[in-house]
RNA sequence: GCUGGAGUAGCUCAGUCGGUAGAGCACAUCCUUGGUAAGGAUGAGGUCACGGGUUCAAUUCCCGUCUCCAGCUCCA
């Protein structure tokens, strides 16, 4: 009789959009759902009540803010992809009885289960999975929710000898678990799920690689399979297609390609060959890059290769960075390191000679070359290598100039950002971690002037508790490559522990000695990295202030071939970075040939334009952009370049 | 470093159940002088990643090493 008194009861539902509406207690999210409608009630998974998620056939008691959500949503599509973790758990277990099922959750673009297993999966293994995966789907199965105590779930997965399971259950603090089944299998899990198998439409097992159970390398090495679904084929189709052109943007595949950098197994691995048209890029990015630091306040240093062991020592780098750090070697009965850093060298130079209040803010920039040690399985293209240069600075300034100076930085990166075509990013606050140098106070301080910083700027961005760098915190702004993994370029990192040991002062105002705050920051992060991610970026469609060759003359027969020479003299005159393809060959092939070298410009000049002096302009991946003489071309083409569009 | 996969011409890839290899593109020479994404012929090009082992014989089978790829862990 009670379960009618709640029944009979009303309760107010709020929805996203701020309205609301009465409902009988005990209705579910479903059912709400199917009162706004059936679109609706068909594309729901689960629902979200005052920011806790829930399963659709959860029954609602009380008023509460509702939100059904669907795929469209990040959290229904964490959901979706969970489920079918479910599902793929089921039909491993299904195929294979004996192995252990560890974790399975959704990640940003799919999922994965990790299974210990003693032989690895095989393709073929693949395949039948997703056959079972797609009985199980079939017959459209119920996720069904189940509480549980503690103790009894214990019971129930040590009965099996889910060791893992068990492990991840005694870490429970709560009494009550729950537990989900659908079909034949049930797994420990928070939830909620969504309704049925029935409403994964598409899905593929994408790829299986090994994982250290909780990630961990002194644990077991289990197998992972990774997959990804949709409630649609046609998105399937279209996530495939993403894929395939990410592989073409590959900076591996298009470097090389484009005769951009080489890495050459008898050079070393990680170690980075700039060939002469990634090396024009490279000279563009460092003048730009000098000019941009002029222009904020910056002056420009240099600084050794190697050191004597003893500046390391006295940096802390020998204590705190071995791992990275390469052999010292002998030199004069002396051990001298090659540098994985560049600060120690500024520490130096700061300390020089006496410094007084008055100088500061110092900034001093660099474009370090460092060497470190990178264990070979992390390797990789331009993004992750063992010699890299730094677009490196270090900013010496006291307390009062310390917000400012963050600003500064933020405003620098910016603009280089901006001009190199980045305009999305992820922000990141790094907080103190567990270890640490330097006094709270001093964390306070800095962490305070990076977050008002950041909200000056208008910028948006995510606290990264403890993640830290021993010495200050710092902000961190990642961007996205085309295959969705973000890149860390840009770090600035206030630093209590240099200024400390090598004992930094300036005479301040007051006729005493100061330690000045030190800021360390890299905006591009490291050339050979940023290099990767701009390839990235534009595919290789480089704007035509960074195309190594801008342009290129295609005489249409050999009768042109004193025109076109003259042109490519006039524009190399101009400063254009131009060639000439004299080639025995039709204006199709070379056309198809500029085309595929991406080259921004194509100048065709036959009897037409040798008789009217002028040039047929044909513009990569656009098409023919009518006749124009050399000199309006040149005008339009420099104004294009000042303003680095393209 | 760990788990799995891979390494054949500059590139993309065939192939050899053990008898030292082939295509297309690219390259060179010649023919062709063609108007907006591939004209034709001929030719050159390979220690089949490297080092061992088994064998009359290894690119092929076995072991080891290196490198690359997908991840794990760690970072600019």
């Amino acid at each position: 009789m009670a379960d009618d008194n709640i029944k009979n009861a009303q309760i107010k539902i709020t929805f996203p959009d701020g309205s609301s509406k009465e409902y009988p207690a005990g209705i579910t999210p479903l059912e709400v759902a199917e009162s706004i409608g059936p679109r609706l009630a068909s594309d729901a998974l689960a629902a979200r009540i005052d920011g806790r998620m829930i399963d659709l056939n959860a029954p609602l008691n009380e008023n509460t803010e509702l939100a059904i959500l669907t795929f469209d949503l990040d959290e229904g599509k964490k959901i979706y992809w969970h489920s079918t973790s479910h599902i793929m758990a089921e039909a491993v277990k299904k195929l294979f009885p004996n192995i252990k099922v560890a974790i399975g959750p959704a990640i940003d673009e799919g999922f994965y289960y990790d299974f210990d297993k003693e032989t690895p999966f095989t393709p073929e293994d693949l395949e039948k999975i997703e056959s079972e995966m797609q009985k199980i789907i079939e017959a459209d199965l119920p996720f069904c929710r189940e509480e549980m105590s503690k103790d009894d779930a214990l019971k129930y997965f040590g009965e099996q000898d889910e060791n893992y399971k068990l492990e991840l259950i005694e870490e429970i603090e709560d009494e009550a678990i729950s537990l989900y089944t659908q079909g034949n299998f049930t797994d420990f899990c928070r939830g909620p799920h969504i309704p049925s198998t029935g409403k994964i439409k598409a899905f593929k097992l994408t790829s299986i690689a090994g994982a250290y159970w909780r990630g961990d390398e002194k644990n077991a090495m289990l197998q992972r399979i990774y997959g990804v679904s949709f409630p649609k084929k046609a998105m399937l189709d279209d996530f495939l297609e993403r894929m395939e052109e990410a592989k073409k943007r590959d900076h591996r595949k298009l470097g090389p390609q484009l005769e951009l950098f080489a890495i050459d197994n008898e050079v070393g691995a990680g170690l980075v060959l700039w060939l002469p048209k990634g090396a024009i890029m490279r000279n563009i990015i460092e003048d730009f890059w000098k000019e941009a630091h002029k222009l904020f306040g910056y002056e420009l240093v240099y600084s050794p290769h190697i050191a004597r062991l003893e500046l390391w020592e006295t940096s802390g780098h020998t204590q705190f960075y071995t791992e990275n750090m390469y052999q010292p070697m002998d030199i004069d009965e002396m051990k001298y390191q090659i540098k994985p850093m560049n600060c120690p060298f500024h520490m130096a130079i700061y300390t020089s000679r006496m410094r007084s209040y008055r100088e500061l803010p110092i900034r001093w920039a660099e474009l370090g070359t460092v060497y470190r040690y990178e264990r070979s399985g992390v390797l990789h293209g331009l993004m992750r290598v063992r010699g890299f240069t730094q677009d490196d600075a270090h900013i010496f300034c006291t307390p009062d100039q310390l917000l400012d100076e963050i600003k500064g930085v933020i405003d620098i990166t910016l603009y280089l950002l901006h001009a190199f075509g980045f305009h999305e990013y992820d922000v990141y606050l790094s907080t103190r971690p567990e270890k640490f140098v330097g006094t709270l106070e001093g964390w306070e301080m800095a962490t305070k002037a990076l977050r008002q910083a950041l909200e000056d700027k208008k910028m948006s961005f995510k606290i990264d508790p403890g993640e830290g760098v021993f010495y200050g915190p710092k902000i961190d702004i990642k961007i996205k490559d085309a295959l969705g993994r973000s890149w860390q370029c840009t770090t600035i990192q206030v630093d209590f522990n240099l200024p400390e040991r090598f004992d930094l002062k300036y005479m301040g105002k007051d006729g005493e000695m100061h330690q000045p705050i030190t800021i360390h920051r890299a905006l591009l992060g490291s050339l050979e990295r940023f290099f990767g991610v701009l390839i990235e970026h534009y595919a290789g469609n480089f704007p035509v202030w960074l195309a190594p060759v801008q342009a290129i003359i295609l005489p249409i027969t050999e009768n042109q071939y004193d025109y076109a020479k003259d042109l490519y003299k006039r524009l190399k005159g101009e400063g254009i970075r131009v060639e000439l393809d004299d080639r025995s060959e039709k204006v199709d092939y070379k056309i198809r040939d500029a085309e595929t070298n991406k080259i921004p410009y194509m100048l065709i000049v036959g009897k037409r334009e040798e008789e009217a002096n002028n040039i047929s302009i044909r513009k990569h991946l656009v098409g023919e952009q009518g006749t124009q003489t050399l000199e309006e071309w040149v005008k339009k083409v420099k104004e294009e370049i000042e303003k680095k569009g393209g």
